[in-house]
DNA sequence: TTGGTTGCAAATCGTTTGCATCCCG
DNA sequence: CGGGATGCAAACGATTTGCAACCAA
């Protein structure tokens, strides 16, 4: 369980109540109108202005991490341990996390072969799922 | 030299005049400001929404590539033969193009592995150049 | 009390689109 | 001539923001 004192946030209700659908949901990977439905449908809604503050305030805090798989729009996920990769399904938008050494290790020797200060990368596959 | 009807597309001056931007350009990652910009200072200019249109249909056509390095905007890049990743200093903005056959093999066999018929990667390496 | 937080609605901004006009074949 | 292409301005949709009311410490 995160905490939101622990990432420097006052403990508010809207802020718990968000955090919480994220650590309940099944799916992991939420938009901000998947967290707007799922406050609703808990009979504990939320306006979209403070759906995208508080996912903002989030992300800067290290709790979340967003992911702009689709150029439409952004989904959030918590920040895991391991970082880990992502394969999309075209049709189904299903998505499955994968961790890969080889990838891991080769993106650091092509930056440094570069002279990149590595901070980021993105890894995406896209497919159809069998 | 790219060529519109082998494209299917009919040759029109707004088509060619933004072709010949992709190909005259130094920089290879356009945005559609940066289209609208070279043809105002080419003094033939063209609404930006046929830009849009334009460089939708390039895409579809296989003349052209997208891609959403930054969730603010859209960059495009003539097709090449080989299938190129990028690195991307977060400071400048600055875009290096780079193949590896390790990364292209390792990404397959993870699609494999996951019974993903794979159809398209996305492999970003975002950071600081030297 | 008081400064940070929320709701609401308006503003932003990249991108798309309807429509009348124009141009390529 | 006829259908696709273009310019213009309006529409769109995700995200941000100004402001007044509200809540946590």
């Amino acid at each position: 369980m995160k905490s939101l004192k622990k990432a420097g946030l006052i403990k508010t209700q809207p802020r718990m109540l968000i955090l919480d659908i994220f650590e309940a949901q099944e799916k992991k990977h939420l938009s901000t109108n998947d967290i707007y439905m799922a406050l609703q449908r808990n009979k504990t809604p939320l306006s979209l202005g403070t759906i995208y503050r508080v996912v903002n305030q989030f992300e800067k805090s290290g709790l979340i991490q967003s992911h702009h798989f689709s150029p439409d729009n952004a989904v959030y996920e918590l920040c895991a341990a391991d970082n880990h990769d992502h394969m999309i399904d075209i049709r189904t938008g299903k998505i499955v996390e994968f961790h890969d050494e080889i990838i891991e290790k080769r993106q650091k020797e092509i930056a440094e072969e570069y002279g990149l200060d590595l901070v980021d990368h993105k890894f995406i596959l896209y497919g159809y799922f069998n």
